[in-house]
DNA sequence: CAAACCAATTTGGTAAACCAGTTTTAGAAA
DNA sequence: TTTCTAAAACTGGTTTACCAAATTGGTTTG
């Protein structure tokens, strides 16, 4: 078993053995779509672990459309040629844990996008929703109390009127680790919240007015602050 | 049990139902960060649902950062507050799968960023990598035959090159189900593969150059046929 | 009276047993 | 030899039983 880089933790690390394994019987036996897997447990016992593991590694590759299991009958190659199959899995081993950096990164550019669907696409219901966030945001900020939430509330929103699930999908997978960074770095400081509500006012005001362009304008300002861990950001 | 929206399997229906029942728990306890969610035995019986399913519902919750569970010990409320669980566990609720569309929208809005991103901070490795990739495509479409997981990792390169984690684990999720959708549609054919050589080459061009405006310009012009597939693109 | 210790219970995690279809196969009939 | 059928073996999925760690409450001890 070769140690190669440190996992988080031991099970992530077994899995990708698993994996890797796949892949090599898949290369050796040169498998095409449609063909079967061997069964989990003589998997299992091939790669000296257990039937869980087996089940899982092979749940994250389904994940990725690489395999498919049907009940009672077996798993199987899907639709993929073996140079996708390969140039794939070895993609998935070599994925990295998404650090803070690249976080923010990614979320400014889903947010700028979002901010601008919103302005296009957004209904009168989304409009209220997203007002009642805003207003939630800016009541908790004038108490003087930490308003963390109801931010991350007012952008979902935000997320939400723009209409495409797979960004809303994405936005809601990086949210929390998002938030968990925040507090360790201290990002947001109380004295920003203040500045914060007229941001996000103006961010309210241009989607209300359906104006995309002033929506993204505004959003851009809002996150001045974040652009500071995230260079090379200037589209 | 309230049938809202039919879900696409069984399973996914019952997940939902039990993750709704835990949110109405957590308000009607009024419980916070680091309280003590009942053992998976007793929710099992309190929701008259198998253990193993509230476990698959616990473990969503853990994979958005709501809950967080100890071995030997329960499942503990992270660390947000009651007005973001709420907010972020309706949105988890309401995710709708995601469509053509959105798919397509989002991969062009990805690959714009990782083109300019590749363009940037290209090391001479990524760069033979993604020359590799083009070559093989090249190859094979010359040759007449289908080149679509050529295609594929060919954009999945200069993913990697733009050395963005999160946006790479992205990009690894939205493939299978381009593909998947690209077959149905029939929205890559033999002959747009020709034309599709020398865009190829632009853009790797542009990468090799190190000049991002110029990459961006010449995957927006390999993403023409897509942009029918997708209205509101003008970044 | 407080602190330290110990046993019993509870916990999430895991491996084994079970289930309901599917697939293969062996045998009998034509 | 071929064809049809029934039963046995196999499969992924699910439930059940078991495990070891950790918490808890009571007891003992300094």
């Amino acid at each position: 078993m070769t140690t190669e880089i440190l996992p988080k933790n031991e099970n992530d690390s077994i899995q990708k053995e698993i994996i890797s394994k796949i892949r090599d019987y898949i290369n050796f036996k040169n498998l095409e779509p449609g063909d079967k897997l061997p069964s989990e447990r003589k998997l299992s016992e091939k790669f000296e672990v257990s039937r869980g593991n087996v089940r899982e590694a092979i749940q994250t590759l389904e994940s990725y459309g690489l395999l498919y299991s049907k009940p009672q009958s077996g798993t199987f190659i899907a639709d993929i040629g073996p140079v996708a199959m390969n140039g794939m899995i070895n993609d998935i081993l070599r994925l990295e844990e998404p650090d803070f950096k690249t976080l923010v990164e990614t979320r400014i550019l889903l947010e700028l996008k979002t901010v601008r669907l919103a302005a296009l696409r957004r209904t009168e219901e989304d409009l209220k929703e997203i007002e009642e966030a805003l207003e939630a945001y800016a009541e908790k900020v004038m108490k003087g109390e930490d308003a963390v939430q109801e931010d991350l509330l007012f952008h979902l929103a935000i997320a939400k009127a723009a209409g495409n699930s797979t960004i809303n999908t994405f936005m809601l997978t990086i949210t929390p680790e998002i938030i968990t960074n925040f507090a360790k770095y201290h990002v947001c400081d109380k004295n920003v919240a203040f500045t914060g509500i007229q941001e996000h006012r103006d961010v309210y005001e241009a989607i209300k007015k359906k104006d995309p362009q002033l929506a993204k304008e505004k959003m851009k300002i809002h996150f001045k602050l974040l652009y500071q861990y995230c260079y090379n950001i200037n589209d």
